[in-house]
DNA sequence: GAGGGGATTCTTTTT
DNA sequence: GAATCCCCTC
């Protein structure tokens, strides 16, 4: 936070005394949850934990051949962990899903019964919802359904083929079924899916019973697969969910399982318990409840930053009861005014106090108004935003940082194109284009993506020599070659995307053989060497969809559409990689309140409005309902006040929330109790004077 | 005025 | 792919 913070003998006695509790459930395997505030250091605490294990019982774990399991949420916090702790053979680190397939992948017998079983239940959900919904009214009233179903099943090639076409055409090709089935198209696509879905899920029961190996699947094995986010149970694939599901499945009903685990893992470490799935929490009070004293876990978190709708959250202790609670009162993040701010915001038993006994103050303000720009640059001025003193703003949607980051116009041409917007992958538009593990990008954005990595090394003082020039390509020159290939590599350029993706392959084509060893390690697409062929590589991905005819008119649309994208100014892609890199343009930037996750910064800027997504009034009911209890929120309002949370407790020294939307019909007093006087934010010039 | 078709719009995040 | 809105038709 800042320098020269001194915390007093008494205050660390205090928070040796708390890991002490902690100390205390190892050596008795008591089973424990340390649920501690933001900013207390549970990441500090948990390595702690890892080595006060592995120092006092390092030589029974290699003496049984066994090994401490750390369980986190995220494949980055599991290398976080890794690199903290250090090297070790008895810690075994990784995600959740990594330890579970671990654990379950051999039991395949097992496995597929679950998998069939999973499957007759997704059966009877579809039969349910087709005699129940109001969109299969039609069905239900049909004299001969088995008829009907039959033609569905023998015709289902037809069906798909058409499915995309308008209701006119549609209804035309399906002409082997009477037209009175077919009023409501909308409707009878339901239906049919449905009744397709539910015939081929038969067949893959069928295909399990007689243990076939049919059209390269292999119906005796089932499995994980980590890359897809739908289960494809036909396929014999299944994912995250699913794997938790049949995980649960497999070690609540075998003894034999439950005794392999125990044996081989008498100490679970579980990070950010609050955002982990309840069934999972199921799964440890069942191995816990079988080993009895043989099996310590110990949950870390903080049940108030639990932001995902399917983490356990505060029912952790329903979940899996009679475990010790260890709490921690200390902060040791942020400034005391911040502190305070949050105690109030979560409003439950906790509360925060700094552990040090020269703490600053800090500054927390609540402004009202709706001109972003304005309330930044105050700021910026007020807290003497500087390359040492960043500023750090939290908005709520990933667009909202394409936009005020610079490369707004690149993130809408994506967000517009038929791939994203016609195509069922809108899903996937987030990861595509703003996935700070850029090998997650999608195929286009990753395409531009290398061609901007290297104009900004090329363009970057402090870039090494190795980050440009493959090492293989080193040891083959001569400093005379090496001066004459940067030299040459500096020649690239453009002031649109087009003009350096052609100026690119000019490079490439043309000069000598070392510019173009380097090159391709960037780039090896030389399909797409002209502006004519990137211009039809983008439209082929991204514009060209199965589920759209297009006419002379549309294509000609589409056309202009991205030949203006290609013509972008080079520098919206810098911004882009400068957020990608966590590269701080005019000492800014941008995050959403769920990605700061973990995250600290001296000066914090809220962007907040009443709405968020599709939930109405979302923030607008919270700031009503902030200061009653928070075990009495609903649902809505729990995530909110969650999130809100969260996003507050991100800051050290500075703070300050613009709420965008009116607040009249809210009482003021109570947003008063807890930020102080509001501030209008139209007014920020005139209080800077 | 009810209901259907078609166009438009849709948060965040992880595995 | 689901929800919502607008416009058209019966």
């Amino acid at each position: 936070m800042m320098d020269n913070l001194h915390v007093s003998e008494e205050n660390k006695n205090k928070e040796k005394q708390i890991f002490a509790q902690i100390e205390q459930c190892i050596d008795n395997n008591d089973c424990f949850v340390f649920d501690a505030g933001a900013g207390a250091g549970k990441t500090y605490c948990l390595i702690q934990s890892l080595s006060y294990i592995l120092s006092k019982y390092s030589s029974q774990l290699v003496a049984h051949n066994q090994m401490i399991r750390c369980i986190t949420y995220t494949n980055v916090a599991a290398t976080e962990i890794k690199k903290r702790l250090g090297n070790t053979e008895l810690v075994k680190v990784s995600t959740i899903h990594d330890f579970l397939w671990g654990e379950i992948c051999l039991y395949q017998k097992e496995l597929v019964e679950a998998h069939k079983k999973y499957i007759d239940e997704e059966i009877n959900n579809i039969e349910d919802k087709l005699k129940k919904e109001t969109w299969s009214k039609f069905y239900n009233e049909l004299e001969d359904k088995k008829n009907f179903i039959e033609k569905i099943c023998k015709y289902a090639d037809i069906y798909y083929k058409n499915k995309h076409k308008n209701a006119q055409e549609f209804k035309n090709a399906m002409d082997f079924l009477d037209k009175k089935y077919l009023s409501n198209v909308a409707n009878f696509k339901k239906v049919a899916d449905n009744i397709l879905k539910v015939y081929k899920f038969r067949e893959t029961i069928k295909n399990i019973d007689s243990k076939v190996k049919k059209d390269n699947i292999n119906y005796t094995k089932v499995a994980y697969n980590s890359q897809i986010s739908y289960d494809r149970l036909n396929a014999m694939q299944f994912s995250h969910d699913t794997l938790i599901r049949y995980s649960l499945d497999l070690i609540l009903n075998y003894k034999a399982l439950q005794k392999i685990i125990v044996d081989k893992y008498p100490y679970i470490l579980i990070d950010e318990y609050q955002d982990t799935n309840p069934s999972v929490v199921k799964i440890m009070a069942k191995l816990s409840e079988f080993a009895q004293k043989d099996l310590l876990i110990g949950y870390y978190g903080d049940k108030k930053q639990n932001i995902y709708d399917e983490g356990v959250g505060d029912s952790l202790t329903t979940l899996h009861p009679n475990i010790k609670e260890i709490k921690k009162e200390y902060n040791r993040r942020s400034a005391k005014k911040i502190i305070e701010v949050g105690t109030l915001i979560r409003n439950d038993e906790l509360k925060q106090k700094t552990i040090y006994d020269n703490c600053p103050e800090g500054s927390v303000s609540f402004y009202e108004g709706n001109d972003i720009d304005e309330f930044i640059n105050h700021h910026r001025t007020k807290w003497k935003i500087t390359q040492e003193n960043k500023l750090d703003c939290l908005v709520l949607k990933n667009e909202d940082i394409a936009h005020r980051m610079g490369f707004g116009d690149m993130y809408d041409f994506f967000k517009n194109s038929p791939y994203y917007k016609i195509g069922k992958n809108y899903n996937y538009l987030r990861d595509h284009i703003l996935n700070k593990e850029v090998e997650k990008l999608g195929e286009i954005q990753s395409y531009i993506y290398r061609l901007i990595e290297l104009r900004n090394r090329l363009k970057n003082p402090n870039t090494l020599i190795q980050e440009l020039v493959d090492r293989n390509i080193l040891k083959d020159l001569s400093i005379g070659e090496l001066r004459k290939l940067i030299y040459d590599l500096q020649k690239i350029d453009g002031h649109t995307l087009k003009e350096y993706n052609s100026s690119f392959f000019k490079m490439l084509l043309d000069e000598n053989v070392h510019v173009q060893r380097v090159l391709k390690t960037f780039l090896n697409e030389e399909r797409i060497n002209n502006s004519e062929l990137f211009y039809n590589y983008i439209f082929e991905k991204l514009f060209y969809t199965e589920d759209e005819d297009i006419d002379d008119q549309k294509l000609s649309s589409y056309k202009e559409t991205i030949s203006s994208f290609c013509d972008l100014d080079i520098s919206i892609f810098d911004d882009w990689y400068n957020y990608l890199h966590d590269i701080y343009k005019s000492n800014i930037m941008y995050h959403t309140y769920h990605g700061t996750k973990g995250d600290e910064f001296k000066n914090v800027l809220i962007i907040m409005g009443k709405d968020f997504g599709k939930m109405n009034n979302f923030f607008g009911n919270l700031i009503k309902h902030l200061s009653s209890p928070s075990n009495e929120d609903g649902k809505e309002l729990k995530s909110a006040r969650n999130l809100f949370y969260v996003a507050v407790t991100r800051a050290e020294n500075n703070l300050a929330i613009l709420y965008t939307d009116s607040l009249d019909g809210i009482q003021k007093e109570q947003i008063k109790n807890i930020f102080g006087e509001i501030k209008e934010a139209k007014n920020v010039g005139e209080q800077n004077a």
